[in-house]
DNA sequence: GCAAGGTC
């Protein structure tokens, strides 16, 4: 029997150039999770039939399990030492079900993820998804590629490896050391500080090797701001006129910070009266042409020249590569393969309606390849790939598109030339220069003007020629501090301490962006250049603005504090650590568990310290922002001490009583407003009314205390909980509202107001009590809502139920003026499902069908009473006064 | 509500 060959990229483009190449564009291509190329060929000797698909990325992600996920019960020292768990990144995508039904029948898996350590770890996610193993005699294959071109495809066909176990460990151990050291520090902060500060406006104060450090650069720079202190100094300026120029000189010694020294000179000058040239040299200069533009390029590009974020550029970039305008655009490299064709390229762009012209020249008049760049061995620099205007790709697009066009002729561009004339004087025994600038070719500035050397004619000099001065200005200046860190400077000290990846710095600099740790300062650049003969489009591009990173209050004191406690905690080292740990295991020179335990360990002790010198932080909070109890305004009774709690709008939303010193989380989205001053059976805490934003918004009440501690166990889908029925992830702010609760007499409670079962799902419709005059039912799990009769007076439950249907019977009470009843009668009770006048009125908003078919009982008797108790707070354990240790200790 | 890394 023919061999089946099943082979797996790292994403669908790959599928398909691999899949195009090998059976030579004659394939079928099936729709599936991802596509899947088939065709037959040669393997290894015999005819063989393919199968070539793709997953997209990872197909797995690690987390803690369910027990882990309560931060209120959860100890976060705990989690150095809990288990985790591998689950699907994209459940939705159905990538383990689609590998795993394509690999079946196969015989040999070929494994074509990205050559890197990540790419090696999805080698090993998608062996265990197509349940291959070295021992059934079917066989593993690892392809090595550095390009996806033609011919590094058959050269890694014919060198079929193995995958590499160690790289893939390394990446595992990476994975579980940013999980249970982010994860910990970031929930003990969060609610160490929201637990006490009402101003801070931060759902999550959030920890990790990466975007902390991200953050330290920028408070680096702030701190060196605020530190700054100004001197002045002065420079002297003789002027001489000579054959029509009137030339500023520029002095040797640049500044002088004393006022008498340098009012010395400028006497000495004045006496001396003349300038004597003593030198005149011209040199030919040349400015290099760009190599290949690269992801952490094309982001400080964006940045600086055009005011695009990271963020925004990927996003854009994402698009033009998707709908063919440009290479991948996440890649390392700027060298292009040899084989790169520069010709067919430039081709694509001869017909441009802006770069057409330039592009055609190069074609014509020979062109150079780029410079030698650095090859990752990932993808090709960007590039563009079709030619595309301004209308077809929208303002932003446009400009990055114009961007990347601009580049890439740049670097088949010659180099710029240019004359640098330099003369030196000498004036009362001091050294003076001008220096002139003069273009001879433009080279790839012509098509990236704002690199253009600026241009400056001097007159012809003689040496020995004396020149009067003809006036002498001495300068009085200060030093200035710094300006905030340029996000262009920071993504380059990323880059250059290893922090994120092409892929990721984008991510980190916009999490401590929407963390509200900086802020972005919008500054307007005015471009210099206005030697550009192309048109003004292209000009326009580089007169954007640029954008720098402004620490906020909170960021400043989060930095500070971990520079107090333990300053590891924010320095770049830390990712080197993990790096250089990691990569032990990756060449095998250590065992993975033996690494991930050792470097837990010791960030168990730098946690630990940090918990217990958390004052030090704490301090700095305490100086800028406010308790909880100056802060809020008083809404609602506490069940325990019958006094006022206040509520809290900054993020997170929740109530604080200033008696019992207790913080109660409210739903974050919506506004709450005390309930009729009703309040629970249960706890004695008035109920609040909150109202879900949008027209179609639902309003419930719920009870503060059993939102935040749920009093019925077996709630089988807590409010605002993932639908996956992970009834356990109950975090703060996921909880009971009184629509969940199962209490058998509260009128709020779900088995009051409860109406019958939803079409959609499990839930149950329930009376929105607040809807009026558009009176209506929603489900209390999914958005599936049913308007009620409109205009009446008052729709209300009762305790009788259908006995057709067992739903819940409803009393209506019409508007006198519009009652459907016959006589103008107004009170009318039934049953919404099988009252035939209650049924006709009723109308389905969201959601398929409304009808009697497939409906169940409203799900009384779900949970059961338990008392009151458990687990309240976070536990502080009992851990030894651990010592600060220091990563350069091991 | 948490990390960082893939990719869409």
């Amino acid at each position: 029997m023919a061999p089946k060959v099943l082979m797996v990229a790292e994403k669908p483009s790959i599928a398909l150039s691999i899949a195009s190449v090998l059976s030579g564009a004659q394939m079928s291509t099936r729709r599936g999770s991802t596509e899947v190329h088939e065709f037959d060929a040669m393997f290894l000797g015999s005819r063989a039939h393919y199968k070539v698909t793709s997953v997209i990325g990872h197909v797995f992600s690690v987390d803690f399990p369910a027990a882990f996920q309560d931060w209120t019960t959860t100890n976060p020292s705990d989690l150095f030492q809990a288990p985790i768990l591998k689950k699907e990144t994209n459940p939705k995508a159905h990538i383990c079900r689609h590998l795993s039904q394509e690999a079946r029948g196969c015989t040999h898996l070929v494994l074509w993820l990205d050559c890197d350590r990540e790419g090696e770890n999805i080698c090993f996610e998608v062996i265990e998804c197509t349940g291959f193993h070295t021992s059934d005699g079917r066989r593993i294959y690892r392809a090595r590629f550095s390009s996806v071109t033609e011919k590094d495809i058959l050269k890694a066909m014919n060198s079929l490896a193995e995958p590499n176990r160690d790289e893939a460990l390394s990446v595992d151990a990476r994975q579980e050391i940013d999980l249970k050291v982010g994860v910990a520090f970031t929930r003990f902060q969060t609610s160490y500080f929201n637990g006490k500060y009402g101003n801070l406006d931060a759902r999550v104060i959030s920890y990790g090797p990466c975007q902390t450090p991200t953050l330290g650069f920028c408070v680096d720079r702030y701190l060196q701001i605020t530190m700054f202190k100004p001197e002045k100094f002065w420079m002297l300026h003789p002027y001489i006129m000579y054959k029509g120029y009137e030339l500023k000189l520029e002095w040797e010694r640049s500044r002088l910070f004393d006022a008498d020294v340098s009012a010395m000179f400028r006497n000495r000058i004045i006496e001396d009266g003349i300038m004597k040239v003593v030198r005149v040299s011209e040199k030919l200069e040349s400015k290099a042409r760009p190599s290949g533009l690269n992801t952490v390029n094309l982001l400080k590009v964006a940045s600086s020249a055009l005011g695009f974020g990271p963020q925004l550029t990927m996003q854009l970039a994402e698009r033009l590569y998707t709908q063919g305008f440009i290479s991948y655009p996440r890649t390392e490299s700027t060298a292009y393969p040899s084989s790169f064709d520069f010709k067919g390229t430039l081709g694509a762009l001869v017909h441009n309606p802006v770069f057409g012209g330039y592009a055609q020249k190069l074609l014509t008049e020979s062109y150079n390849k780029p410079r030698a760049g650095t090859d990752a061995g990932d993808h090709p620099p960007i590039t563009p790939m079709h030619s595309a205007s301004e209308d077809s790709l929208g303002n932003d697009a446009w400009k990055l598109y114009q961007y990347i066009c601009q580049h890439f002729l740049g670097t088949l561009s010659p180099d710029c030339k240019y004359r640098r004339i330099k003369v030196e004087f000498e004036s009362g025994g001091e050294q003076f220069q001008c220096v002139g600038q003069l273009a001879t070719v433009k080279g790839f500035t012509s098509i990236m003007p704002w690199l253009a050397i600026s241009e400056k004619n001097l007159p012809e000099f003689a040496v020995g020629e004396k020149i009067e001065i003809s006036k002498v200005e001495l300068d009085e200046g200060n030093t200035s501090p710094p300006d905030y860190l340029s996000e262009s400077e920071l993504i380059s000290l990323m880059e250059k301490h290893g922090i994120g990846t092409d892929a990721s710095i984008s991510v980190h600099i916009n999490n401590i962006c929407e963390r509200n740790y900086v802020q972005v300062l919008l500054y307007a650049l005015i471009s210099n250049s206005s030697c550009c003969r192309l048109s003004s489009l292209l000009l326009s591009v580089m007169v954007q603005a640029g954008r720098r990173l402004a620490p906020t209050p909170l960021g400043i004191s989060l930095i500070r504090g971990y520079q107090c406690i333990d300053s590891d905690l924010c320095l770049p080292d830390i990712r080197s650590f993990i790096e250089h740990q990691i990569t032990l295991v990756a060449k095998g020179q250590a065992d993975h568990s033996m690494v991930v335990q050792h470097v837990l360990e010791q960030f168990r002790r730098k946690f630990s310290y940090f918990v217990k010198q958390i004052d030090n932080m704490d301090a700095l909070f305490e100086a800028q922002f406010s308790p909880l109890s100056d802060s809020g305004r008083l809404l609602s009774k506490c069940g325990k001490c019958l006094r006022y709690m206040k509520y809290i709008s900054t993020q997170p939303a929740r109530l604080y009583c200033g008696t019992c010193e207790e913080v109660y989380y409210v739903p974050q989205k919506g506004t709450v407003k005390l309930y009729k001053e009703l309040t629970c059976p249960l706890d004695n805490f008035e109920l609040l009314l909150c109202s879900l934003p949008g027209p179609e918004g639902k309003s419930f009440p719920l009870c503060p205390y059993c939102f935040n501690c749920p009093p019925f166990e077996g709630i089988d889908a807590f409010f605002g909980a993932p639908k996956t029925g992970d009834s356990t992830k109950l975090g703060k702010g996921v909880g009971m509202p009184c629509f969940l609760c199962p209490h058998t007499t509260c009128p709020h409670s779900v088995i009051a107001q409860g109406v019958c079962a939803c079409p959609e799902c499990s839930g149950t419709l329930v009376l929105d009590p607040v809807s009026a005059p558009k009176w209506r039912l929603y489900c209390n799990m999914c958005n599936c809502l049913v308007s009620l009769p409109e205009g009446a007076h008052r729709i209300s439950t009762t305790q009788d139920k259908c006995p057709e249907c067992d739903s819940t019977i409803i009393e209506v009470d019409f508007n006198k003026k519009t009652t459907p009843l016959k006589d103008g009668a107004t009170l009318h009770k039934g049953c919404i499902l099988c009252d035939e006048l209650l049924h006709s009125l009723v109308e389905m908003k969201h959601g398929r069908s409304f009808s009697r078919h497939g409906r169940r009982g409203r799900g009384s008797g779900r949970g059961r009473g338990r008392g009151r108790g458990g687990y309240r707070g976070r536990g502080r354990g009992s851990n030894k006064q651990d010592p600060k240790m220091s990563f350069r200790d091991f």
